[in-house]
RNA sequence: GCUCCCUUCGUCUAGAGGCCUAGGACAUAGCCCUCUCAAGGCUGUAACACGGGUUCGAAUCCCGUAGGGAGCGCCA
């Protein structure tokens, strides 16, 4: 192993430059949609490993499709790398501003004899395609333009790669190790289209060249391509970097990435409350695992991460899990970063409470009962807003008559506390229900529901110490106002 | 169809010939804690795709089979 540096070694193979040396990696997104899921593990294992190798990690966008290439997308990607904060060394370098370049390079194997003119039609194209189905062949090009001499008149002709007819191209790649091609299965790609431009596969080779990438880590869809695009650098006078293939991510149904998980935008996440640190965790355990740790920091991820320990199997996406670890991350995440995201999605239920002091202590409270920020959000409606409504349900529940006297007399202690905080409400609470004769649960959940509208909150003593004791006091009367309506609605009492 | 890749609990994975009665995590079931909900703790259910080899010994090595995936564009 180790043989990946040999590429970038002196000639005499002794000693290698600093500069030679740094390992450089890429994340090479095409503009056409979102930053998805596929996208965002892909660009993390890139820049995790630049990371980890105190190498640079750069960003290309391959927008050499302009039919279907958009502005918007760039600027979702960007928007998407940023959140995630995967930031690049270098870049984001465009495809379409090295035109020239690939030009160049075109010209270069032309003259070289290491390209050739094709006039092929489409139509031509297709026939041969079809017949060579019918005869159950794998469909190729057949080279028939390999030696033509003199160009046809009429047609605008395509530039191939003359790929060597036989022998074999092998690569050692870094998570599926040596992998062996016959270049008899190979046929002469287009490499510049007939309008002149040039085609992905050659771009990728320039580019990767040009910018000294020294580990090309993607999808292993991209496996087949790799032959093809050694054969093309080899022949412009490169030496191959060293490839890492990534198993693809599947739906949680296994079958292929759907809309319905993971193939949003990664900025959906962000929208519904995840913490980018929390996906960047979750994803690098897709295909990833460093024994049986589970949680980690991005430094941990930095400095534990290793290509060779990446799987060769495809890993399907798990909604429950992630979901697991950003409440791992929430609940380790300091409060004050917390606090801005709790009022943004707050903002979008129509609370507006920017700025409100409570931010940090209601995330305190919620951040082990929710799974996302927007979990956390729907769930503190009642600390922000003046007045609650009850529940029907849990009003009829725990504030029955017996729940109205055991309010009754809570608000008595709690109108009364010198001190309001916690502990003495704890204690309060706790005295008066030892003079009932009952469990705590007694007087917490009537109070609870007076509070909060409903069955469920964070511990009752914290709870009614962060809204405050006016806004409590108010709350209890308006709950025993409640209770007196249900009563006269109800005719009978038990 | 051809070429290439992949195959351990439902899911993510540990496992590099004996440490495996196959470990951890999510999910799931039960119990504990408990003012509700959580969080946390404990316990349980649950996997080496199949068939041949090699070896004293195989989840681990080899060969087949089956299943899944990718590629085969003037898309990337």
């Amino acid at each position: 192993m180790g043989r990946e540096s040999l590429s970038i070694c002196s000639p005499r193979g002794n000693r290698c430059s600093m500069a030679a040396a740094m390992t450089v990696t890429r994340f090479a997104p095409s503009p056409t949609g979102m930053l998805h899921i596929g996208g965002a593990r892909t660009a993390l294992f890139s820049w995790l490993y630049a990371r980890h190798r105190a190498g640079r990690f750069i960003l290309r966008i391959e927008d050499t499709d302009r039919e279907r290439s958009t502005a918007e997308a760039v600027g979702v990607i960007l928007d998407g790398m940023q959140w995630l904060g995967l930031a690049a060394d270098e870049g984001p370098y465009y495809q379409t501003q090295r035109f020239l370049r690939y030009r160049e390079a075109v010209s270069a194997l032309l003259a070289s004899g290491l390209a050739y003119r094709c006039y092929c039609s489409k139509e031509e194209l297709e026939r041969m395609r079809a017949e060579q189905i019918a005869r159950k062949e794998k469909p190729r090009y057949d080279g028939r333009c390999r030696d033509r001499a003199a160009p046809r008149a009429g047609i605008d002709p395509v530039v191939r790669f003359r790929n060597p007819l036989d022998g074999e191209v092998i690569v050692d790649d870094l998570v599926h190790g040596r992998v062996v091609f016959q270049n008899r299965e190979l046929d002469d790609l287009i490499i510049a289209r007939s309008d002149g431009t040039p085609t992905y596969n050659f771009c990728v080779v320039v580019d990767d060249m040009d910018m000294r990438i020294t580990h090309v880590i993607r999808g292993d869809d991209h496996l087949n391509n790799t032959p093809r695009q050694i054969n093309m650098l080899r022949a412009l006078g490169g030496e191959p970097p060293a490839y890492a293939h990534l198993p693809m991510i599947l739906g949680a149904d296994g079958a292929k990435l759907s809309k319905r998980h993971g193939a949003v935008s990664v900025l959906q996440y962000r929208e519904e409350g995840y913490l980018p640190e929390a996906l960047l965790n979750y994803l690098a355990r897709l295909g990833w695992s460093h024994g049986d740790q589970e949680l980690f920091t991005l430094e941990e991820l930095v400095a534990a991460f290793d290509i060779r320990d990446v799987n060769k199997s495809a890993a399907a996406f798990n909604p429950d899990k992630l979901l697991w670890v950003n409440q791992q991350h929430l609940m380790r995440a300091p409060l004050a970063r917390l606090a801005p995201l709790l009022g943004a999605q707050l903002a979008r239920l129509g609370i507006e409470c920017r700025d409100d002091p409570l931010l940090e202590g209601v995330a305190a409270l919620q951040r082990e009962r929710a799974r996302t920020m927007r979990e956390m959000a729907e769930a503190s409606r009642y600390f922000f807003l003046p007045r609650v409504e009850l529940e029907e349900k849990a009003a009829r529940k725990h504030l029955g008559p017996e729940g109205a006297a055991a309010l009754a007399r809570v608000r008595e202690r709690l109108q009364s506390l010198p001190v309001w905080s916690a502990e003495p409400i704890h204690r309060a609470l706790a005295e008066l229900a030892a003079e009932l004769g009952a469990g705590l649960g007694t007087v917490a959940q009537p109070l609870r529901v007076a509070v909060s509208g409903g069955a469920v909150s964070p511990p009752i003593d914290a709870t009614v110490a962060l809204i405050g004791r006016e806004r409590v006091l108010d709350r209890i009367d308006r709950a025993l106002e409640w209770t007196q309506r249900a009563g006269e609605r109800g005719g009978q009492s038990p």
